[in-house]
Formats: structure tokens, C-alpha cells, sequence
DNA sequence: TTCCTGAATTATAATGATTCTCATCTAACA
DNA sequence: TGTTAGATGAGAATCATTATAATTCAGGAA
């Protein structure tokens, strides 16, 4: 099992990215821990480590690594706000890259006794709204 | 069949707005046209008719009708970008008040066949990320 | 209808997240 | 070790959104 360290230099050889110090530091921050990491959580922990880092690397790698896929971002949506007129209950489909939204009108694809089940105790889906993420078809042409 | 201005009228006292002129005009513009609008479109459509609208009030208004239910917020995400190492496939689970994510790693309440049937030709479903949204327990509680 | 009052609207300033600029520095390869 | 394309850092710039404060208006009472 290599080192943390190593692995990071792998995965950047992969993708053709320099392994510095600062992308080290930053992945490093965010596999560390479980769950889920803002761009604040992650500057503050990478100080703590290389105190002259810069916001801007910070952002700057995040997304370099969600290009690469080494990591995720959780709901890649349009960071505008949306509104719709129709309260009939449907879901979306999102394109992760142009952030493109349709609305699913048939919703039978999503299992609502097996996500009560699954989802932790109290949490409240008495009108669970989804959204899915993929391509879309335009996108997924150019790619 | 009551005109639109009647409608709103109606809605409006129900949740004990005041029907002003600016909000039936915004409120109109989103019903008028089924989709999904975003700010720009809406001030956008709304000056041509009332040219001296502010984007404060659009902004207002959006928030306020939909915190009355009157429209739908599309992905009511926190946001601000959001980074994770876990790339296994997994979904999430977001709380429309908090914002909170938390994971639901089994995801069998998906049903991918259905999903890809109902999804419009050509998007790319080969690695659907679902989130789901309802309420935390906190918050369910509180209200 | 006219007046009153609290709420709504407006223009603009302020905020907060994110991206850009560019001078400096460094990883990677010869 | 030297070279160079690419990475970094500090701060300015930008974008969407929210707050401020002065003005205007909706809706009820006279």
C-alpha cells in the first residue's frame, strides 16, 4: 500500500498534472476525511499545514481535480437561482456540464418505500423532490 | 375560470401578500412561460412591461413566493461549491432548510432502467448521480 | 373619496464567493 | 545544473445576491 504521498504522485502522473507541494497538501485535506468539504473547510485545514497558501490555489485545484475526476463535486448545478411555476410534483434531470435543466414528468423510477427505508430516521420525504445528473445529449456529443 | 390577475389576487391574500402591482407582474412572468427561469429572465420579461421595476424587488419577490409555495426553487442547494473524495457511486441526501448533505450509499431505490426509458434521447445516464431532497430531522422538528 | 400607516419599492452600496491578473517561483526534463 | 512551461500568491476584479435608507403605495378607516 503506498503512501498517501505516492498515491497523490500517481494520480497526478496520470493526469499529466505537476504534483507540488500545495496540490498535495490540498488533496490530502479533503481525502483525510470523510463527508462532504467547502472551500473554506479545506483552506483552513491546508494552512494548518502550509500556512502561505493562497486562496485562489485552493479553488484554483479543487476544480483541476473534479476536471480530473480524482475528485467529486456534490450537486453540480447551475449556482443561480432557479425558480419554475409548475408545483405539480416532477423531478429534474441536470446536466453536469452545461447545467442544463428538463423536468422528469413520470417519476416511477425512483423506489420511495426503499429510500424511506434507507434514508436515516426522521428525515422528512413526504414529497421527495429528485435530481438526476448525466449529460446531456448535447454535451455528451462534444465529449 | 378566474383571469390570471384574479388568480394571483386570490393567492396573494391567501398567504396574506399584499397583490401589488410589481409582484403580479414578476408572478405572471413566471407562470406565463412553463420552464425553468432564472433571475435575469424574469427582470428581463418584467421591464417590458413595467420599465421601472428593481432587480431588488425581483429578487424579493422570487424568494418571498417561494417561501409561500406559490413557485418552486429549482435545486435549492447551498451554493457554494461543494468537494468530495468519495467516488464510489453514491447519492445524496439534502435538506431543502438547512442544506445539510448527508450520503445514502445504497442506492437500489433508483431504478436505472426506468430512468434511462424516461430521460429524453441521448443524455448520458451512464453514471447517474441522484440527490434527493426533503427535510432533516432538525428541521422537520422544527417546524 | 381622502387620509393614514405599515409594508413595498427603488437606487445604490455592500457583501461574499469565485475568478482573474501578473509578477514570481518551481517541477520536470534535458 | 539550467531551462522553461506551468504553478503559485497577493490582491484586484467580477458576479450574483442582499442590505440600506429614502420614497412610494396598498388597503383599511373616517
Amino acid at each position: 500500500m503506498a503512501s498517501a504521498h505516492e498515491q497523490f504522485r500517481n494520480l497526478a502522473w496520470k493526469c499529466g498534472l505537476a504534483a507540488t507541494h500545495q496540490r498535495q497538501v490540498i488533496y490530502e485535506a479533503v481525502i483525510a476525511t470523510p463527508g462532504h468539504h467547502s472551500v473554506e473547510t479545506v483552506y483552513a485545514e491546508v494552512r494548518r499545514r502550509t500556512p502561505s497558501i493562497s486562496l485562489a490555489t485552493v479553488y484554483n485545484n479543487l476544480r483541476l481535480f473534479v476536471e480530473h475526476g480524482l475528485l467529486r463535486e456534490v450537486s453540480p448545478h447551475s449556482s443561480m437561482l432557479l425558480v419554475e411555476g409548475n408545483l405539480a410534483p416532477h423531478h429534474h434531470l441536470i446536466c453536469t456540464r452545461c447545467k442544463a435543466v428538463q423536468d422528469l414528468e413520470v417519476a416511477d423510477f425512483v423506489n420511495v418505500k426503499k429510500l424511506a427505508r434507507q434514508a436515516p430516521r426522521g428525515f422528512d420525504l413526504s414529497q421527495p423532490l429528485v435530481e438526476v445528473f448525466g449529460l446531456c445529449r448535447r454535451c455528451s456529443a462534444k465529449s
